[in-house]
DNA sequence: AAGGCGGGGTC
DNA sequence: GACCCAGCCTT
């Protein structure tokens, strides 16, 4: 047997059982693909039950409201993804009818769909032959054909795709893609893959040269940054409170957070109050503050680690910008503040 | 070509 | 801690 019915026969025994599996409506698998982008099934799995209950077809997702899709996406992370979710819908539903693209080039021109969408929607919902290549893909022919050329560089992607291309089942390009991303997932692993027990354990090069453990090879470690977080949870005599959007471009844009001071390193409770001259916001109002946690809450991102602090400020009566306590949930938040929120004891 | 963008899981 | 995940976008 070649690659290819390898790996198909893999599957055909070792497959899981997912709801995008039952199905080649192109705006399901679009939304399992957008939601599975950097994502390990079990993390969006219930993601992609909670959309398509809500939001059955295109329609349904383009009527929406971005902060009503943002909170059904709330906690999964990479929120761009979601923003250009809806938009997308929104095109496909108004300009195109509801008629989802059909082929991979005009795919690729939609928002958030790259190579590696675009390839997999066009060929699992309309059984074109676009070979997918993502980070199991990268994983399972590094290690097959010992091939050590980085696979986030420009030679290596550019390798990596070609390969791909000429290892497609031409007949099943719908079938293959999603079982060298299954292999890649359950089998051939990052740590402690299952050699031993491997369809490929005459022919995987890596496997012959003892050099499973390093292959593939990534460059470009991400470096971290630190900041100081320090939150304002403004409540007043009437049960409301602050909330706003993060407008800005980088983390959470458009997700909702309290009134936020960044420091150059952690406050303590005297050079909080220090700072809090100056504030705008705060200049105008008679309050007495406190600190919900004395040791700062570390909320790490992969590449930046946030120091936190909640500071507890009670006003007689805060402007008309606050919200209801009560409506904070309809919000969506990062999970930093959802956790805050979540335990939190609001009076 | 490089860096930004989340949160959770594994070892 | 380091690394990874059905990557994409901007600069």
């Amino acid at each position: 047997m070649d690659f290819k019915s390898k790996l198909i026969n893999w599957y055909s025994i070792n497959k899981r059982e997912l709801p995008w599996r039952k199905t080649k409506n192109p705006y399901n698998i679009w939304l399992s693909e957008i939601i599975l982008q950097q994502t390990q099934v079990k993390q969006g799995l219930p993601y992609y039950v909670a959309f398509t209950a809500k939001y059955p077809t295109i329609f349904d997702l383009a009527a929406a409201s971005e902060t009503e899709v943002l909170k059904l996406w709330q906690g999964l992370g990479y929120y761009s993804r979601a923003r250009n979710l809806h938009a997308t819908a929104k095109y496909i539903a108004n300009e195109l009818n509801g008629e989802f693209p059909n082929n991979y080039k005009d795919l690729l021109k939609l928002k958030g769909v790259g190579d590696y969408t675009a390839s997999a929607i066009s060929s699992i919902a309309f059984n074109e032959i676009a070979a997918v290549v993502d980070g199991n893909v990268y994983r399972v022919l590094a290690r097959y054909f010992g091939i050590d050329t980085p696979i986030n560089s420009t030679t290596g992607i550019k390798e990596f795709k070609k390969l791909a291309t000429q290892l497609i089942d031409t007949k099943k390009p719908d079938v293959y893609n999603q079982a060298i991303m299954e292999f890649g997932a359950l089998h051939c692993k990052p740590k402690n893959p299952n050699c031993t027990n491997c369809p490929f354990e005459t022919s995987c090069v890596a496997l012959q040269k003892n050099s499973v453990e390093t292959l593939p090879v990534k460059l470009n470690k991400t470096k971290v940054t630190t900041k100081y977080f320090n939150f304002l949870v403004c409540i007043d005599s009437e049960n409301r409170i602050l909330f706003e959007k993060r407008t800005h471009k980088g983390i959470w844009q458009n997700l909702y957070q309290f009134p936020l001071i960044e420091s150059e390193k952690s406050l303590s409770s005297e050079e909080f109050q220090l700072l809090n001259i100056d504030n705008s916001l705060l200049k105008t109002l008679k309050f007495d503050y406190s600190l919900y946690n004395e040791s700062d809450i570390v909320h790490k991102l992969s590449h930046q680690h946030l120091y936190t602090k909640f500071w507890i400020i009670e006003v007689n009566k805060l402007p008309q910008t606050a919200i209801p306590l009560d409506s904070i949930t309809n919000y969506p938040t990062p999970v930093l503040i959802s956790d805050f929120i979540n335990h939190f004891s609001f009076k």
